[in-house]
DNA sequence: TCGCACATGTAAATCGTTACATGATTAT
DNA sequence: ATAATCATGTAACGATTTACATGTGCGA
């Protein structure tokens, strides 16, 4: 009952365990499966989060064995569940995004047009891995196989959000890809007026 | 010279500093103007950065004056240009997006419907917010008011990345609400199959 | 002259990551 | 039998944030 501030990464770990008991490793590959996408955490931190649920007395762990070895299963406790349902009424945050690419693009003039274009690459490359894992997990949903039918609906508006984003960067970087090409160096072109053109194309939009 | 390695803060605040030199708040204040959309950081963390730049040799600071008031202003030095210039060859990690208001839509059916669509209708106002922000600054590129013409090429390409997002965002949240607003409630309607179609059609994509 | 926004920080707390560690299981 | 990878952590470090602190200039 250390009664400190529960993090979102606390109400996420919480979340999953309001659908059903996990052990700590099918927490972990829940969240990098499915909250990666929206909440990306190194793993041992997933690790550590259900210990302090339980220090807190929002979850109670029990030992469990799986064959020869020993496994901590969770389990939300009602003082958890109200927690949560707390949380979810609570306005969210903003979104935030970090991306080195752009920061890199953004100074790209002290490289090399090379290296600008290699950023843009892994720009679409990422924009397209990221649709091809949720291909992978559509097709699951479309199977039927997905283990907890009655959250499709909420996981599916989630998706199509990483969807959209995923399809968006990818479409940009190969437009800018596409522009980039025709730079002389880094430094751009001499001539400022087809950024101007392009903003002022966005502005009208 | 207490050789840690840099972060990309750091450089942010250095790519800056290539351009001209700064005082703190200018820094600052061009940081949250322009980098703030892929590289959020607290202003107290901007003001402490050139500290530890000069701190690694990569900046050199001097004190003058505006009226009474004395401000500090920084300078880039050639070994901070050169660490900057093979920092933008070498390869940029992962985007990272961090979305709070998914996780609380992801576990929505722990909470009301309301509070659903208020959470979307707070994506579609966060949208909707960094498009009229970005509005703004285009409008200023567009009169010819851009302090660093020889850099437009390169921003540019980085706002229409920002742009698109924004309006991805603002155009998946206003799309769920119209869908949201036909459930019964938040644990959804009972028939999977809408849900089932939308992923359908975007494997087909 | 009162208050508010500007301008510039500092100190402490903390969430999270990196790097390591180790036994168990499975494939070759 | 060996290697790989699964499963489960721990400990230290550190970047960043939150909360505080303080003086300045300006508009009403």
């Amino acid at each position: 009952m250390s009664s400190r501030e529960l993090t979102t990464t606390s109400y996420a770990i919480l979340g999953l365990l309001a659908v059903k008991p996990w052990a700590t490793y099918d927490l972990a590959r829940q969240m990098t499966r499915n909250l990666h996408f929206f909440w990306p955490r190194a793993e041992s931190n997933l690790y550590a989060e259900p210990k302090r649920l339980v220090a807190d007395g929002y979850a109670r762990s029990r030992r469990e064995a799986t064959g020869r070895r020993a496994r901590t299963v969770y389990e939300i406790t009602p003082s958890g569940r109200k927690a949560l349902e707390r949380w979810v009424l609570e306005p969210a945050s903003d979104f935030r995004l970090e991306a080195e690419p752009l920061v890199k693009l953004m100074y790209a003039m002290h490289g090399t047009k090379e290296a600008l274009l290699d950023h843009l690459h892994e720009c679409v490359a990422e924009g397209e891995a990221r649709r091809q894992a949720l291909r992978a997990i559509f097709a699951e949903y479309v199977a039927g196989d997905d283990p907890f039918p009655e959250r499709v609906h909420v996981n599916v508006v989630c998706y199509r959000f990483i969807w959209a984003s995923a399809t968006a960067l990818r479409d940009w970087a190969t437009e800018m890809i596409g522009i980039v090409e025709q730079w002389p160096g880094p430094t751009g072109p001499a001539d400022r007026e087809p950024s101007i053109a392009a903003l002022r194309e966005l502005l009208a939009s």
